[in-house]
DNA sequence: GGGATAACCGACACCTATGTCGGATAATAG
DNA sequence: CTATTATCCGACATAGGTGTCGGTTATCCC
């Protein structure tokens, strides 16, 4: 009787893709310091000690998550703010687009926006690193926008202002992941009554 | 010759308040995981084994801890909640004691709004507990004023606008405790742009 | 002054991580 | 069919963490 329980073995590179599928999964759902190579390892079909063969340490299969889904992310978002359409309907779709991502890309998002955000300082400066390059990209889109609001980016009450919008939208997507009946409409319409209207307009 | 180096010995009380101040710096400045045991009886100037005297575990003596700040914010946000200002009036003075709480108080703010949440479920289980019951105090405050805005505080879209405010102030918050050259009343300027006036503002 | 009590601590048991090393074995090439 | 190579893994070393236990000793009360 031939058991076909000795499960096959793969070549490199499909094997590497595995283990980077699971890594994503778990370095999303969990975070990077909760998420263990062991859990990873179990997740890819394999044992621990495959993942050194294709990583050398945590730190680096993690990094290489990362990159891939951060130039996801700033594909992404790069057609909306490039558009020329009036202010109004260029923020409206930013909005959008940021939420579409999280809809289409949970795992990406969750893991670029962590819950648990990583505590090991090399890790934490891979994130500022990847940081600071969206929200080059960002401003593009919001300086001139700002500018017609009336704030000054340089300032630091300008750059309050766009920690809050950010902190918003980020906030408001991690909050949406838990509650899933939401349509990403509604959010884009909070959104736009939280950031665009302004409590302030009850009185205008 | 009498050498002074041998300390002397506190009364339970004593080195128990000594122990809360310690815990409260480290789990404020680190979070609650990679907040050590160790860390926080070297801090208090005695062995690791005492804590235990004085608390069960790490989550009881994190619980204790947590409840008198949290306690502590509560009083401080009733008063200009329950004043009867003018809305304007009323929302500022609400974002002025948020971030006056943060300014008087950084390390209950960094505890109550922590940079790296708790991962241990029963931990991130007292968060929740604490939370809703001082989101139910702000609710008290924005229910009749998001009416007047427009908003349906039971509509998914009033919920997310009330998680885009919270985030917003919580961010900023997070954000100026790495940034203390920036006067409070910047702050609260930001947030007035930001949350009441509204990018809208700008075509009006 | 002389117990009794409370404060304090060193050593231990246990757990869960990451990362290393050498060997076993399936898959492939010749 | 055989030899080589790439894939895979068990066992180990190391390093941190929490919580327990028993003993030591300063301090207080009578």
């Amino acid at each position: 009787m031939i058991t076909r329980s000795p499960k096959p073995r793969l070549r490199g590179p499909q094997r590497r893709d595995l283990i980077i599928g699971a890594a994503l999964r778990e370095f999303a759902q969990r975070g990077y310091e909760p998420a263990s190579m062991g859990q990873i390892a179990a997740a890819a079909g394999v044992s621990r000690t495959v993942l050194y063969d294709h990583f050398p340490s945590k730190h680096a299969l993690f990094v290489e998550v990362l990159s891939s889904e951060h130039d996801a992310l700033l594909d992404h978002l790069s057609e909306p703010i490039a558009s020329d359409a009036p202010m109004r309907e260029r923020i409206r779709a930013t909005f959008d687009a940021f939420f579409a991502f999280a809809e289409d890309r949970p795992l990406a998002f969750s893991l670029l926006f962590p819950d648990h955000p990583p505590i090991d300082p090399a890790v934490a400066a891979e994130y500022r690193k990847r940081r600071v390059e969206s929200n080059r990209l960002l401003s593009g889109l919001l300086v001139a926008d700002a500018r017609r609001a009336g704030i000054d980016t340089d300032s630091p009450v300008g750059r309050a202002v766009f920690v809050m919008h950010q902190e918003a939208l980020q906030g408001a997507t991690r909050w949406w992941q838990s509650h899933p009946g939401v349509q990403r409409q509604e959010l884009v319409e909070a959104a736009m009554a939280a950031l665009w209207t302004g409590l302030g307009a009850a009185e205008r």
